[in-house]
RNA sequence: GCGCCUGUAGCUCAGUUGGAUAGAGCAACGGACUUCUAAUCCGUAGGUCGGGGGUUCGAAUCCCUCCAGGCGUGCCA
């Protein structure tokens, strides 16, 4: 509908500059046509006039005057036309057409809110990629959430989305994990072992050297420090990963792909990656290290791909990772990390750069930290030391849904207080409920229009009669933007727009529905009821939509 | 020190790439259950958009500066 008002401006500018009516300037780049806070500000306005102000020499609202009087509505969209205040164009909707959105929600179902605008570009997403030396945490959980439903969103506005998790099994933080394995091991032999603190400390080592004992028993006393420490190091990060793929799945988060980082080792890319860039002397040596030259493409220092010793470091690996990913000729590349990551965009963005692609190819989603709470007091944790609530135990607590919904309910770029407490009150203190109590009880209502013989749910023309009503109007008017939504939500990469809209929306209906005497739905009245279930069945397939989107159910019944 | 992020109602946060009178939820107060599910609704109250300058027809939004908080600033990952 925007998109059509948005059409019917451009085309009166065009035939005002043809007409000679308005000075001949390079016409306006973008036309932005938005929805005014207040009604009667119309249902669309523009500012155009305004901004052609000054190289059209005029006042605004005499541009606006001359537009308006450009303007062919052949379609009948609008019922009136208006300027106001300093020179806006406020646009009235003909009320027919919102029939039409109507109409297009049911004929679209599941696609209702798809689009095309993505053109099919591939888009790349990684998340999570946690090492796999721990369970997952919150901090993951949130990441988790935010890439999944920005895939799904990325997804519905015609991008070809896959989700990919790097998984770090190679480097030093490996061997610390084998050996911490072995310590504990060692421990459940009966030998006296010294646990050093940069060990890993968390009580899941203790269980893995304990599953590990069960499978291999005494053997791997026998074998050399060195060969103790892989095997050990192997056995463990296969079990970690395998139960962060079963946490993930119970928190309904997939991926396409699961990237080894030690693949890069195993294939050569890492030396190759970093041979290229020698012989394109980015790479260079100093003090017995290889630095590569960051500073070349905005960083505040070089930084060290080799060191001295000769492991590479991890940033090595990172260069050949994003290398492989250019390689997969994506149209474009999204890293989503936790926040505090943030310093390395300056150097993995100049790997991009070296390798020979445009900075924005790669973008970069920082996703702030979550505080968990207890009634309002965070709890202390602490990675270092092992003590730290798991993803997995947040979400048998609260369920999926209330984790899902509440790690989007904030923009990414501000830290989140997830409380525990709340997310499981079953009241209006916790907003997960509200809206899928929507769906509920839509469900409960369709229920009891079937066994009232309601059960053909199709559009009758004198539905045009029948949903009159200014709140039935205004509930259509938010179904309509729905879709703009998800547009949105896909170009800023913001998914917390989805849970604020859904939320609006379900509002709306709440109080529609909580009106029985003006808004009963099942009644009667066999024509009425048609036509309101024919609108209330709209609201929920767009809930349904919206709830798919972020991993969420949506009920029959609560 | 430098860099990134944040600062909006008592609390937690939105604010549509600069728009018209800054919004929601919670908490507070006052109301609504003979129901298509009260996990709901209606109403009241609540603001120097951190402070100060600037840019212009117009600023919570852009620029500068200061203040406060978080994170980062390894030949760690």
């Amino acid at each position: 509908m925007k998109q059509m008002i948005q059409k019917t401006v451009e085309q009166a500018l065009a035939s005002a500059f043809n007409a000679g009516d308005l000075l001949p300037t390079e016409p306006p780049t973008s036309i932005v046509v938005e929805i005014p806070k207040t009604a009667s500000h119309g249902d669309f306005s523009t500012n155009i006039a305004m901004t052609m102000a000054s190289s059209q020499k005029r006042a605004p609202r005499e541009i606006a005057s001359v537009l308006i009087d450009h303007i062919k509505d052949s379609d009948g969209l609008v019922s009136r036309v208006e300027i106001a205040g300093p020179g806006f164009i406020n646009f009235f909707v003909e009320q027919a057409q919102w029939y039409e959105v109507l109409k297009s929600v049911h004929s679209r179902g599941r696609s209702y809110g798809t689009s095309q605008v993505g053109q099919g570009k591939y888009i790349q997403i990684e998340f999570v990629s946690a090492n796999p030396t721990g369970p997952l945490h919150v901090g993951h959980g949130r990441c988790a959430a935010v890439g999944d439903t920005l895939a799904a969103v990325l997804n519905a506005a015609g991008f070809k989305v896959e989700k990919e998790y790097y998984v770090n099994d190679s480097g030093r933080q490996i061997l610390t994990l084998g050996s911490s394995v072995l310590l504990r091991y060692r421990e459940l032999l009966e030998e006296s072992v010294e646990f050093p603190t940069d060990a890993y400390q968390g009580e899941y080592i203790k269980d893995l050297a304990q599953s590990l004992l069960a499978s291999e028993g005494k053997r791997l006393l026998d074998l050399p420090e060195s060969e103790a420490i892989e095997a050990c190091a192997m056995f463990a990060a296969d079990e970690i990963l395998d139960g962060i793929k079963k946490d993930l799945d119970a928190f309904n988060v997939s991926f396409d792909h699961w990237f080894s980082e030690q693949s890069l080792f195993d294939t050569g890319a890492v030396d190759k990656a970093i041979q290229d860039l020698k012989n394109k002397k980015i790479i260079y040596e100093h003090d017995g290290a290889m630095w590569f030259r960051t500073t070349a493409f905005g960083d505040e220092k070089d930084r060290v791909v080799v060191r001295a010793n000769g492991l590479t470091t991890y940033f090595a690996s990172d260069i050949a990772y994003h290398k492989n990913k250019l390689e997969r000729r994506f149209d474009r590349i999204i890293d989503i990390w936790g926040a505090d990551h943030h310093g390395y965009i300056p150097r993995v963005s100049a790997s991009v750069q070296a390798i020979g692609h445009s900075k924005d190819k790669v973008g970069f989603v920082l996703v702030q930290l979550v505080n968990l709470l207890r009634d309002g007091k965070p709890i202390a944790m602490s990675t270092r030391a092992g003590e730290f609530v798991t993803l997995s135990e947040v979400v048998k607590e609260v369920g999926k849904d209330a984790a899902r919904f509440l790690f989007l309910l904030r923009h990414y770029d501000s830290p989140l207080d997830f409380d525990l407490e709340l997310a499981k009150r079953q009241s209006n203190e916790n907003p997960v409920y509200y809206v899928q109590y929507v769906h509920a009880r839509i469900s409960n209502i369709l229920r009891k229009a079937h066994e009232r013989g309601y059960s053909n749910i199709c559009w009758h023309d004198d539905f045009c009669e029948l949903i009159n009503l200014s709140e039935e109007i205004q509930l259509i008017k938010l179904m309509e933007r729905y879709p703009e939504v998800i547009t949105q939500s896909a170009r800023l990469l913001e998914p917390h727009r989805l849970p604020f809209y859904l939320k609006e929306l379900a509002g709306a209906f709440h109080a529609y529905y909580h009106d029985r005497t003006k808004h009963q739905v099942v009644s009667d009245d066999a024509r009425l009821s048609a036509a309101r279930l024919f609108l209330v069945s709209a609201v929920r397939i767009i809930i349904r939509n919206g709830l798919f989107l972020m991993g969420v159910s949506a009920p029959a019944s609560m």
